[in-house]
DNA sequence: GTCTATACTGGGATAGAC
DNA sequence: GTCTATCCCAGTATAGAC
């Protein structure tokens, strides 16, 4: 029989409405973590009811999972990079923070919803995506610059955690900080380069031998 | 009349129950920040039943606010010690973050507590205790080092940021970057200093004019 | 001051029409 | 593929006994 045939053919664009729901999703796991975000409020950011949330990832953990998959590719691409092991240590390790940094403030959602995956659910998800491989990456730049004598003896991964941290934390923490400067917009273009540029100096200066 | 006039007598202790509340709720405000946190895991873990949160502290929300206050006044009684703008800068500087950081292993909840009122809160309940009176403080002893010539030219108020967060991220985070470390625990008095030692000596070495 | 019991609400998840 | 309607549990808050 097969009567009704009627083809819809309007706005019916599965990946497009996935994309749209992953992009409102991250904004609200990175406000409010796993447990605090809202369905609710992702569907209604997205504009879709929340069965489409349900149709397409099945669970509110399966929309994190997804987030998290998506959030940190760039990051982990970037990371397996093998030109990091060849090359001036000192030069590829700027790059690398300021590639890092340039990724931080064009999406500063990634680093809060790194810090909400560590504070409640304590990396639970975290572990899964491979991040390790950044701060891998980060401590063998830093390994070949201590040999080469342009860096001071420090240690690796207590170094890459401590700077990424300087990095990040402007960031996270844009809210809170943001009484310090009254005029500005923390994430303006002129505030943005500035943090960079005086983070990468501490660092580079700070590594010195 | 005034028949019953039985006295209870026992255990019951009204600024020691307080406290104890205090204590578990900082823990669980720490882990999931004021929307994500559960009265009812606060009482347990108190020992007490929710309806003496409420007894105490009238609303979840004063009983965050009553916890941000009490963690935040050490850092900011530190702050506002006027010893702070006499003697050497680099050698106040240092002391002002090592005693931070002192603070922040003793007690990692704080910083995981900032974050999360800076991420979920947008900074509401954080502007109200002045923890501002922190990051002046430290870009004060900045200016000074700068006027001696024992800094190089930096922004003091981004320096101050960075800086704070190369020394809480390692706390903040440790969920997450505890898997670079599989033998040992993060917060372990050798692997503190060693964070300590490092975060230190970058930013010390950062800030040499 | 401390408890038990419960009213009330918000939000995750699903059924089923179109 | 998208919607409406609804179920139901978890969680805040309160009433009232002792």
């Amino acid at each position: 029989m097969k009567v009704k045939l009627k083809q819809p053919a309007q706005t019916r664009d599965a990946e497009a409405t996935k994309s749209r729901i992953l992009d409102a999703a991250e904004e609200e796991f990175a406000a409010s973590g796993l447990s605090g975000a809202r369905t609710e409020a992702i569907a209604a950011h997205t504009g879709v009811t929340k069965a489409m949330l349900y149709y397409y990832f099945a669970s509110k953990e399966g929309l994190y999972e997804a987030v998290l998959e998506r959030a940190f590719s760039e990051h982990i691409q970037a990371a397996l990079d093998p030109s990091w092991s060849v090359g001036d240590p000192a030069e590829k390790l700027e790059l690398f923070i300021r590639q890092f940094l340039a990724r931080s403030a064009v999406n500063p959602n990634i680093p809060a919803i790194v810090a909400h995956e560590a504070m409640q659910n304590k990396g639970k998800y975290y572990k899964q995506v491979g991040v390790i491989a950044f701060y891998q990456a980060m401590a063998s730049i830093l390994d070949r610059g201590m040999n080469a004598g342009v860096f001071r003896k420090v240690d690796p991964y207590h170094t890459a955690v401590t700077i990424v941290g300087a990095c990040v934390f402007y960031f996270c923490s844009r809210e809170n900080i943001k009484h310090l400067w009254a005029e500005k917009d923390i994430l303006s273009p002129e505030m943005v380069r500035t943090h960079m540029d005086e983070a990468i100096q501490l660092i580079m200066n700070g590594l010195k031998a």
